[in-house]
RNA sequence: GCCGAAGUGGCGGAACUGGCAGACGCAGCAGACUCAAAAUCUGCCGGGGCAACACCCGUGUGGGUUCAAUUCCCUCCUUCGGCACCA
């Protein structure tokens, strides 16, 4: 018998599928289209680990699977290449980013060739190359022409580990979110994306796209609408005379006649003016404790809220009253206004606060049943209900004051409706030398002006040294001969952007260049993406639940806007792979010294193993740590069909019979029914399972009778079963495919359908219970009716032991499945 | 603190829409083959109990609904993930 060698066996055909092309696109077709894409990865130097493979592994056999049903699939892959390893490690090699990225993509698609991935090779991208990052450059400049992009100086979350700015999204705890650092404030004149225009559309069209609730939860918590209103507070006029007013934001201005006192976060443009001598050095003190915290220390003085007061006041527009006006850190600058007015009555954090300094605490909502003490917070305080001490609002509901508040405000002109969204704009500006150059220029004379669209790409230098300077300059700031051009306007002499973009402004149209990843007149083809979008199954993991995946989903709709495509979610249909944790539990990483890469389990096993095994061990969505053991049980398999299937080579040698096989026609047709779907509810885990059980029962089948292995029936089941098992273990199945004498590949055999009437079995095991408990099984014919089960069950001696002597109060049928005797 | 997900053998996990809990695999034990080992094959494999059978217990905890609950409802506990002074 043939040996089983997948050192030979799979890169002979991995070599060949890459010579014929075997997984090429078709671009237009009759069929049905399916688009299934994998997250852009970023070809990192340490290459893909087998937690990786989780992600490639799946969408290989759906795509594979859907081929074989006929579908024309789109399933692509490319590299997000723009990024700051690459640049670390080529600042550390003294080498271009540019070589060390090639290094890393030839080494990810030799892996993922390794790994017997079905992608379309003419359709990979290169995020870093000009082809590409002209048209995220020509994207940059569709938002600045439509409002969208924006220059603005202002306090930025710092790393000082990647020396450049983060956007909101990328600072997950106080850290950056790629190398794990405290992040600091630093003031800098940065470029944005007006994300928050979209932010009601973002949150509302969640409501249309198949993704994992988790997901669409983070993000509308992201977004974090809030509806309320300003309020204009005029503020005493100091011994100077200065008039100033101050502006809150509340969604709770029923309670404003609770407001005792007005906060102003530190950072508030108008500390300094307001703040009375007597006052100003505790305030300044406090001013520069409070910008000297990380942002983890103001985190982590969570429990004591601490401020300052000002020596100045204002007044309450609805009552006239005097009340003070502190400042305090727990008012973040970035949100809202930067000012609240204080409601210690009725908002927890204001209790704390009030408490702590001595500041007056006034109810002034009631609820039926509650009664209210001011020494100790209780969270339903902050509850709606009836007003009190409020003056003319009295008795007044609190949804019922809100609405007459702000028709007061209104007219008087002291307060206007507003809504607020926890989301920020996108910070998009980057001070490090590997991204896509902003394409703006500076010309003192016509100020800031957008690269014309037929001058793009604005081209990266190659450069010896673009080590970043860490003073919030980029490194392109130093290249002069590159930083000086003419204005596009006025043909003088002007200065280029030195910024370049945030990596994931490439990887926020990627989805659209796989379509016509080659055009070079447009991003893309319209009727190329008119068919192939949105994208049907989109597959990676969780950690972009709020950034790739917000960033993209605004672009999409920039685009729409802009009439460029006709659809407004990119993604109809989202999963996430569980996470792959190393045999010790851990998370793998090279630090830990506990990565396993495909290349050495591929060197011991073979891929199909590896595919297999990755598929088996858990269900697709849920965490599991590798188990070196685990993956003999795999291998185990594939060898058991390797030898069960050149057995049945060797038997047709000696011609067919056609003698039945016992079982054998519900085994097949049940097995391609569980594997169709199976795959079809993601559910790869209990298909292996099932070929499993199928293989049990063949082993037990020719261990009893040798005979069967010639029979014709056998022989068609076999080849039945490579079919469906093709887009599971893709080179063995085409290996014996073409030692039963085949010469077309397997992986375009038509997907088999099941005989439904095979299915039924004429004889089942029907449970039966006595009071709910289990006492025997019997067999009847599968056609029994409810009155026969229950007459038989009756008949039964386990039965009787139980029945004799006493009441049968009861008996339950149900068809197929089992009989309950309720017995007094 | 708030939001979300999940708790099943020694381990990973299975169980359709309430109908025989533990499929499938790993590990373990026993046996076959072998001088031996590996590989392979066969059998056993939740706990208690018994000579054996019967039987009892068992899906995080406590309760409820039902002829019947891993599955539905309520309580609590634990773990993981996300957000975290958002006014």
């Amino acid at each position: 018998m043939k040996e089983y060698d997948f050192h030979e066996i799979e890169p002979r055909w991995q070599d060949r599928w890459e010579a014929y092309k075997a997984y090429g696109t078709e671009d237009t077709s009759e069929k049905p289209k399916l688009y299934c894409l994998d997250y852009f990865p970023y070809p990192s130097g340490d290459g893909l680990h087998v937690g990786h493979c989780r992600n490639y592994i799946p969408t290989d056999v759906i795509s594979r699977y859907y081929r074989m049903k006929g579908y024309n699939v789109l399933h692509p892959m490319g590299w997000d290449a723009f990024g700051l390893p690459a640049e670390n490690e080529a600042i550390r090699l003294k080498k271009n980013p540019r070589e060390i990225t090639q290094k890393n993509t030839a080494n990810f698609k030799r892996q993922l060739k390794l790994l017997g991935t079905s992608y379309d090779w003419d359709r990979e991208i290169n995020s870093s190359e000009p082809e590409y990052y002209r048209w995220t450059q020509w994207f940059f400049l569709l938002l600045y022409k439509r409002g969208l992009a924006y220059q603005k100086e202002s306090e930025q979350w710092w790393c000082p580990n990647c020396k450049t700015v983060l956007a909101n999204e990328q600072v997950i705890e106080g850290r950056c979110w790629r190398c794990g650092t405290p992040v600091e404030k630093k003031k800098l004149n940065q470029w944005f994306f007006k994300i928050t225009d979209y932010a009601d559309r973002l949150a509302d069209d969640l409501d249309t796209v198949d993704w994992p609730e988790r997901i669409k939860t983070m993000q509308r918590n992201w977004i974090g609408k809030s509806v309320g209103a300003d309020v204009v507070f005029e503020l005493i006029p100091g011994r100077d005379g200065s008039a100033h007013s101050v502006t809150v934001f509340t969604t709770r201005l029923d309670t404003i006649m609770g407001a005792t006192f007005v906060v102003l976060a530190p950072e508030h443009p108008l500390v300094g003016e307001i703040t009375t001598e007597a006052q100003r050095a505790e305030v300044e003190a406090y001013v520069a404790v409070s910008r000297g915290k990380t942002e983890i220390d103001r985190l982590s003085t969570e429990k004591e809220k601490t401020g300052v007061f000002t020596g100045a006041f204002a007044v309450n527009p609805y009552s006239g009253e005097k009340i003070p006006v502190w400042i305090a850190d727990y008012v973040l600058m970035g949100y809202g206004t930067g000012a609240i007015m204080a409601v210690p009555g009725h908002d927890g954090r204001d209790f704390a606060f009030a408490q702590k300094y001595g500041l007056e605490i006034r109810q002034v909502i009631t609820w039926p049943q509650v009664s209210y003490d001011t020494s100790a917070w209780q969270d339903r305080y902050a509850d709606r209900g009836t007003l009190v001490h409020s003056g003319a609002f009295d008795g007044l509901g609190s949804d019922a004051a809100y609405a007459t508040m702000v028709e007061t405000g209104k007219e008087q002109g002291f307060a206007q409706p507003r809504t607020n969204y926890h989301m920020r704009d996108w910070l998009i500006s980057r001070q490090r030398y590997w991204g896509a150059p902003i394409p703006m220029v500076h010309c003192p004379v016509c100020g800031t002006v957008p690269v014309p669209d037929d001058q793009l790409p604005v081209l990266l230098p190659d450069v010896d040294s673009y080590e970043p300077s860490g003073t919030g300059e980029s490194p392109l700031a130093r290249i002069k001969e590159w930083v000086q051009t003419t204005c596009p306007v006025c043909g003088g002499p002007a200065t280029r952007e030195t910024d370049t973009m945030d990596g994931f402004a490439c990887s926020s149209w990627y989805e659209l260049r796989y379509t016509s990843p080659h055009l070079a007149t447009a991003p893309f083809d319209r009727k190329a993406v008119d068919y192939w979008l949105p994208v049907d199954l989109y597959v990676g993991g969780a950690e972009h639940a709020v950034m790739h995946l917000l960033y993209s989903r605004f672009w999409t709709k920039v685009m729409y806007d802009a009439g460029l495509i006709g659809f407004k979610e990119p993604f109809a249909r989202l999963m996430n792979q569980g996470m792959l944790l190393s045999y010790d539990g851990q998370k793998m990483s090279k630090s830990r010294h506990n990565v396993i890469t495909p290349d050495e389990v591929v060197e011991q096993y073979g891929a199909d193993t590896l595919r297999l095994y990755e598929l088996f061990m858990a269900p697709f969505e849920q965490e599991v740590s590798w188990s070196k053991e685990g993956i003999s049980g795999a291998h185990r398999f594939i060898k058991r069909v390797w030898e069960l299937a050149q057995r049945t080579v060797d038997a047709s040698r000696g011609g067919l019979i056609d003698a039945p096989v016992p079982k054998l026609a519900l085994q097949i047709n049940k097995l391609v029914r569980r594997i169709t779907e199976d795959i079809e509810r993601f559910k790869f885990n209990t298909a292996v399972a099932a070929f499993m059980e199928y293989f049990n029962f063949l082993s037990e089948t020719v261990r009893s009778d040798e005979g069967v292995l010639s029979s014709r029936e056998w022989q068609e089941a076999m080849r039945t079963m490579l079919v469906v098992l093709a887009p599971f273990a893709p080179h063995i199945t085409e290996e014996l495919w073409k030692d039963y004498g085949n010469a077309e590949s397997i992986h375009r055999q038509p997907w088999p359908s099941w005989d439904e009437s095979k299915l039924v079995e004429s004889e089942i095991e029907v449970a039966v219970q006595v009071n709910g408990k289990v006492r025997g099984t019997m067999l009847v014919s599968f056609d029994s009716s409810d009155d026969e089960l229950k007459a038989s069950a009756l008949a039964q001696d386990f039965v009787r032991r139980y029945t004799e002597g006493r009441i049968v109060k009861r008996v339950v049928a149900i068809k197929g499945k089992v009989v309950n005797i309720v017995v007094q």
